[in-house]
RNA sequence: GGGCGUAUAGCUCAGAUGGUUAGAGCGCUGCGCUCACAUCGCAGAGGUCUCUGGUUCGAAUCCAGAUACGCCCACCA
C-alpha cells in the first residue's frame, strides 16, 4: 500500500465490480421491506453540475444506508426530455447549417431530435456513475419512452373526461424567442430597470356642453372643467396601440368628468371607452389606466368584465403587426422607441421617470415574456389541489426542513389553472384530434368555446373517423404538452403504469432480458406487482427550485391517479453557491465542475465534503479547497488501515468476534465510543442529518481512534489489540460506506481478505455492541487522557521537548492505581518518563489538573515565566467559575426551583474547581 | 404588498425539547519528519453568541420588536 490514497485506482474497479454482481438491482423480496427513491430526472441536455452532485449524493447515501439496513433498495433512474431546452439545443445546431426548423419540417426536425437524444441523451446518466450512484440502471426511464407516453396520454384523457382539462382563449406568458406559451411557474418575475412614461390622451366633452347654464354658481363650474387631455402612465408604451379603453377607479372624484367625455387614442385615432373598476389604484401614476386587453393580464380581466374590444398588435415573435399602424414590422422594443419619438414630436409625451418594474422572463432563454392572448389548453387545478393539501396537512407527506410545508400549502391554496400546451415540436403531442368536417361549421379550431366537444376527439389512440359525422378528415392538435405534464407522473409512470393490456407499447423489459421470452401480459403483471411493492416511494430528494414545478404536482398526480401519495418524505436541500454566495451558473463562469473534483480528489472526497457542508437545507457555499477535507479524510482512513494491516498478518486477517475478557481500559473506552457512534449515525440517517453523520464519523475516526487508540496500541500490544483494531475499523467502514463507498469497499476487501469475496455495500449495518464499560472505567480513562494533555502542555510551556522524567501524584488512591496500571502508554503518549509519587517544592516545579499533581525537576528549567503566567491565568479562570457557580447556589430560588441534579452538578463543580485551584495556589516559585 | 430564511471565533458552519463563564473544520502562532499518515502530529491564541426589550432561579437557545443580508410568491399599469 502506498502512503497516499489514490482514488483513481479504486473507484472504477469497485464500480464495475458492483455492477457485474448486479448489486444495484432491486426486485420484489417478500422477506424485506422495500425502500424506494425515484431520481429527479435530469434533463437530457444536462451535464453534471454541482447541484446534481449534491442531490444525487444525498440519494445514494440514503439508498446505500437502507440497503445495508436490510431493505430492498430501489433507486429508479431516468431522464427528462426537457421540451423547450432540448428543442433549443437542436435548433442551435440547425442554425449552424443556416437552417430553421420550419425549413426542414416537423418530421425531419423530430428525427434530428431523436438523433440527438440517442447520441447525447445518456451523457448525464454516465456522468452520474462517476459519483458512485447505485441506481438500478436496467430500469432507466425516459419521459418520452413509448410506455411512458402511454401514461401521459392516459392522464390527459382521464382529466379531459372529468372536465379537468379545457381549452380556452386567455392571456398567457408568451416567449417570443421560443415562440411558445409558458406556465406561470416557467416565467419567473425579475426586477428590471425601466421607465414609467406619462402619455397624453386627448379628451373631448361629449354631446351636451359641460358648461353650466347661466346663473349657477361659478365655483361648481370650475370644479370640473374638461381638460384637453388626460395623462396615463405606462411602462410598455408600445402596447397603447392596442388600447381599447381607459379605466379609472369609481371612487376617484378627480376623473368623474370622464364619463361624459370621448377619449381618443393618439396615432391610431381610436375612440376609447371609459370604464370604472376597483382594480385601478387611485394613488398609482395618474390614476388613469390605459387598457390593453390583448396584452396584459389585468387589462384582459377588465375587458372581460366590461365587454371591451381585443386588439392584438403583435406577431408571435413580438414584432408589431398590421394593427400597429406605421410601426408595423418593428420589433416591440424598436417600436417602443419609434413610438416615443412620435409622441414626443406631437407633444403627447408628458414626462418619463425611471422605474423599477418586474417582468416575467422565460426560464429557458431569459427573454422577457410578452403577455399574449391566445388559445391554449389548461388543467383546472383547484380540484386536484384539494386532496394534495389535505395529504400534507395530515402528514401523509412530510417536508424536511419543515418550513417548506408552509410554503407548499400557501402556494397550493392560491393555485391557478395550469397552461399545459406548448407551441413547440419536441414533446408529447396532445391526444386531441379535430374533425375538419364538424369544425368547418363552427369555425376555426382556435375558437372552440369551452365545453363544446363537437368535432374535438380526445383519445389515447388515434380515432379512425369522427364519431359525430364519420368523416375521416381528422387532424391531430399541433401543440405538445408541457414537459412537467409528463414529469408529474414520474413516481408511477416509471413503473409502467397504467398497466393496460391494450396499450400499444408496454414498457420495454429491462435490458439484457430477451423481449421475446416475456409475454406482454406476464410483463404487465410483473410491473404491476413491482409497483404495488415499491409505491408509494419513500423519500423525494430535491432542491427547493422545483417545489412547485414538480413536487407539488407529483403529489396531486399521485393522489388523483393512484389514490396514494407518491412519497412519504420530501427532503429539500439547499442550493449550491460559489464562495461569495452567488448561485453557480455557467454563464457567470463561477461553476466548480464535480467531475474535475472527482478527478483531482476522488468521488469519495466530493461526496464526504458535500455531506459535511449541507446542513439541514442550508445553501452550500463552495470553493475547490472545501473538498480538501474529504480528500484528507480519505487519506487518513487509508493510512490508518495501512498501520492496522501492518500489525495484523494478512493471512489471518478477518473480522473477529469480541471477547469480554482481557479488555484494557483503552479497549473499553474505544468500544464505548464506537457504540455511541453506531447509535448516533443510525439515528442521524433516520433524521436525514447527513452532515451530522459525516461529522461524527470523522471525529470518532480521526480524533478518537487515530489520535488516541491507535497511538495507545503502539504500546499496549496485547493479543486483543489486533482483533479490536480490525473490529473497530470494520465497523467504521460499514458506517461510512454510504457516504464514501469506494474507499470503504477497497479497505474492507483488504481486511476481509481471508473470506470469500462479498461486498461491503451489501453487508450488514452494525448493531449496537453488547460489551458495556462501567462508567467509572470510562472516567478513569478520560482522567489519564487529560493527564497526558497536561503533561504535554506543561513541558511545552517550559520549552522542553526531550523525553524527561516527570513526577505525577494524586490524592485519589484509585487514580493512582489506574495510572500505575497504565503507566507504559501514558508515558509513551506524554513523551515523558513518569514517576509516581511526590517531590518537594524546593527541587521541583509543579502544575496540577483536575485529577493529578505534576512536577519535574528544577534542573530542567531555564525559563518558567510562560508557565507561571499560565498558572496565574488558570487560577483566575477557576476563580471566575467558582464565583459564578457559588452565586447560583446562594440564589435561594435556584436551589429551590432548579432540578436536583442540576444543583448537585453545580455543587460538584465548585468542589472540583476549588480543589484544583487550591493545588495550583500551592505551587512555589522560589 | 405578502411569506420565508439567516445573523455564533478572521472564514465556513454545528449548537433537538432553555442549566457550557459556547464547539468543529479551515486559517493563524509556536514546536515537531515520534518507525500509518507533513493530505501528518503536538501545544496554543482567538467569541460581551447583531441590537433592544420580555418570560425564567437560569437564555446563544423561548417570545416581541429593530437592523442587515438573502430567497420565494403577488394583477399596481
Amino acid at each position: 500500500m502506498q502512503s497516499q490514497y489514490e482514488p483513481k485506482k479504486t473507484e472504477e474497479k469497485w464500480y464495475s465490480f458492483w455492477q457485474e454482481k448486479s448489486l444495484f438491482d432491486a426486485k420484489i423480496n417478500p422477506k424485506k421491506k422495500p425502500y424506494c427513491i425515484v431520481i429527479p430526472p435530469p434533463n437530457i441536455t444536462g451535464i453534471l453540475h454541482m447541484g446534481h452532485a449534491l442531490n444525487n449524493t444525498i440519494q445514494d447515501v440514503l439508498i446505500r444506508y437502507k440497503r445495508m439496513k436490510g431493505y430492498e433498495s430501489l433507486w429508479m433512474p431516468g431522464t427528462d426530455h426537457a421540451g423547450i431546452a432540448t428543442q433549443n439545443v437542436v435548433e442551435r445546431s440547425l442554425a449552424q447549417e443556416g437552417l430553421r426548423k420550419e425549413d426542414i419540417g416537423r418530421d425531419k426536425f423530430l428525427e434530428r431530435l431523436w438523433g440527438w437524444t440517442d447520441e447525447y441523451g445518456s451523457t448525464i446518466i454516465n456522468q452520474l456513475k462517476k459519483l458512485g450512484t447505485s441506481c438500478d440502471f436496467k430500469r432507466t426511464r425516459f419521459t418520452m419512452d413509448e410506455g411512458y407516453s402511454e401514461a401521459v396520454k392516459e392522464v390527459f384523457v382521464r382529466l379531459y373526461e372529468k372536465g379537468l382539462i379545457y381549452k380556452g382563449n386567455y392571456i398567457i406568458n408568451w416567449c417570443p424567442r421560443c415562440k411558445t406559451a409558458l406556465a406561470d411557474e416557467e416565467a419567473p418575475h425579475k426586477e428590471i430597470d425601466g421607465w414609467l412614461y406619462y402619455i397624453k390622451y386627448p379628451v373631448k366633452a361629449q354631446g351636451r356642453p359641460v358648461k353650466p347654464p347661466r346663473g349657477q354658481a361659478a365655483s361648481k363650474v370650475t370644479k370640473s372643467p374638461v381638460p384637453d387631455y388626460i395623462v396615463v402612465a405606462t411602462t410598455r408604451p408600445e402596447t397603447m396601440l392596442g388600447d381599447t379603453a381607459v379605466a379609472i377607479n369609481p371612487k376617484d372624484k378627480r376623473y368623474k368628468f370622464l364619463k361624459n367625455c370621448e377619449v381618443t387614442l393618439p396615432i391610431i385615432e381610436r375612440n376609447l371607452k371609459v370604464v370604472e373598476d376597483n382594480m385601478v389604484e387611485v394613488s398609482f401614476g395618474t390614476g388613469v389606466v390605459k387598457v390593453t386587453p390583448a396584452h396584459d393580464k389585468n387589462d384582459y380581466l377588465m375587458a372581460r368584465k366590461h365587454d371591451l374590444e381585443f386588439v392584438n398588435i403583435m406577431r408571435d415573435d413580438a414584432v408589431l403587426n398590421e394593427n400597429a399602424a406605421e410601426f408595423a414590422g418593428m420589433d416591440r422594443f424598436e417600436g417602443r422607441q419609434a413610438l416615443l419619438e412620435v409622441l414626443q414630436a406631437k407633444g403627447l409625451l408628458d414626462k418619463k421617470e425611471p422605474y423599477k418594474l418586474s417582468a416575467g422572463h422565460c426560464y429557458r432563454c431569459h427573454t422577457i415574456i410578452e403577455p399574449r392572448l391566445s388559445t391554449q389548453w389548461f388543467v383546472r387545478m383547484k380540484p386536484l389541489a384539494k386532496p394534495a393539501i389535505k395529504a400534507v396537512r395530515d402528514n401523509k407527506v412530510r417536508f424536511y426542513p419543515q418550513r417548506w410545508r408552509k410554503v407548499y400549502l400557501n402556494w397550493m391554496q392560491n393555485i391557478e389553472d395550469w397552461c399545459i400546451s406548448r407551441q413547440i415540436w419536441w414533446g408529447h403531442r396532445l391526444p386531441v384530434y379535430y374533425c375538419n368536417n364538424c369544425l368547418g361549421q363552427t369555425g376555426s379550431k382556435s375558437q372552440i368555446p369551452k365545453g363544446n366537444k363537437k368535432g374535438v376527439i380526445v383519445s389515447g389512440i388515434r380515432p379512425e373517423k369522427c364519431p359525430e359525422c364519420g368523416s375521416k378528415k381528422l387532424v391531430q392538435e399541433e401543440d405538445v404538452l408541457d414537459t412537467w405534464f409528463s414529469s408529474w407522473l414520474w413516481p408511477f409512470a416509471t413503473f409502467g403504469w397504467p398497466f393496460n393490456e391494450s396499450q400499444s407499447h408496454p414498457v420495454k423489459p429491462p435490458q439484457g432480458q430477451a423481449a421475446s421470452k416475456v409475454t406482454k401480459s406476464q410483463d404487465i403483471k410483473r410491473q404491476r406487482e413491482e409497483f404495488n411493492y415499491f409505491y408509494p416511494t419513500d423519500v423525494l430528494v430535491t432542491a427547493s427550485e422545483i417545489l412547485f414545478f414538480w413536487v407539488a404536482r407529483m403529489i396531486m398526480a399521485g393522489l388523483q391517479f393512484i389514490g396514494k401519495v407518491p412519497f412519504k418524505d420530501v427532503l429539500i436541500h439547499g442550493t449550491v453557491r460559489d464562495i461569495r454566495g452567488v448561485k453557480m451558473s455557467k454563464s457567470l463562469g463561477n461553476v466548480i465542475d464535480p467531475l474535475e473534483i472527482i478527478d483531482k480528489f476522488g468521488a469519495d472526497a466530493l461526496r464526504f465534503s458535500l455531506m459535511l457542508l449541507v446542513s439541514s437545507g442550508q445553501d452550500a457555499y463552495l470553493s475547490e479547497e472545501k473538498f480538501l477535507v474529504g480528500r484528507n479524510f480519505a487519506n487518513k482512513l487509508w493510512n490508518a488501515t495501512r498501520y492496522i494491516l501492518s500489525r495484523v498478518p494478512r493471512t489471518a486477517c478477518r473480522v473477529p468476534r469480541l471477547n469480554r475478557k482481557d479488555l484494557s481500559l483503552a479497549d473499553k473506552w474505544i468500544l464505548s465510543e464506537l457504540n455511541i457512534l453506531i447509535k448516533e449515525t443510525t439515528s442521524n440517517f433516520e433524521k436525514f442529518r447527513m452532515d451530522e453523520v459525516a461529522k461524527s464519523i470523522y471525529d470518532f475516526f480521526w480524533h478518537k481512534l487515530c489520535d488516541w487508540y491507535i497511538e495507545i496500541s503502539k504500546v499496549e500490544k496485547d493479543k486483543n489489540k489486533e482483533n479490536l483494531l480490525i473490529f473497530v475499523l470494520d465497523t467504521v467502514l460499514r458506517l461510512l460506506h454510504p457516504v464514501m463507498p469506494f474507499i470503504t469497499e477497497e479497505v474492507w476487501q483488504k481486511i476481509n481478505s481471508s473470506k470469500k469475496q462479498g461486498s461491503l455495500m451489501v453487508s450488514e449495518w452494525p448493531a449496537g455492541l453488547k460489551i458495556k464499560a462501567l462508567k467509572s472505567e470510562i472516567d478513569s480513562f478520560l482522567a489519564l487522557k487529560e493527564l497526558i494533555i497536561s503533561l504535554r502542555s506543561f513541558k511545552k510551556d517550559l520549552g522542553l521537548y526531550e523525553r524527561i522524567e516527570m513526577m505525577v501524584g494524586s490524592g485519589d488512591k484509585r487514580r493512582s492505581r489506574v495510572l500505575k496500571d497504565n503507566l507504559e502508554w501514558v508515558s509513551f503518549l506524554a513523551r515523558a518518563n513518569i514517576v509516581i509519587g511526590k517531590t518537594s517544592c524546593k527541587e521541583s516545579i509543579s502544575t496540577a489538573n483536575k485529577d493529578f499533581d505534576i512536577s519535574l525537576s528544577r534542573e530542567f528549567i531555564k525559563d518558567a515565566d510562560i508557565h507561571k503566567r499560565k498558572i496565574e491565568k488558570k487560577i483566575e479562570e477557576l476563580s471566575g467559575v467558582i464565583t459564578s457557580q457559588k452565586n447560583k447556589l446562594s440564589n435561594s430560588s435556584f436551589v429551590k426551583k432548579a432540578p436536583q441534579e442540576v444543583v448537585s452538578g453545580v455543587r460538584e463543580k465548585v468542589k472540583v474547581c476549588l480543589d484544583e485551584r487550591e493545588r495550583l495556589k500551592r505551587i512555589r516559585w522560589s
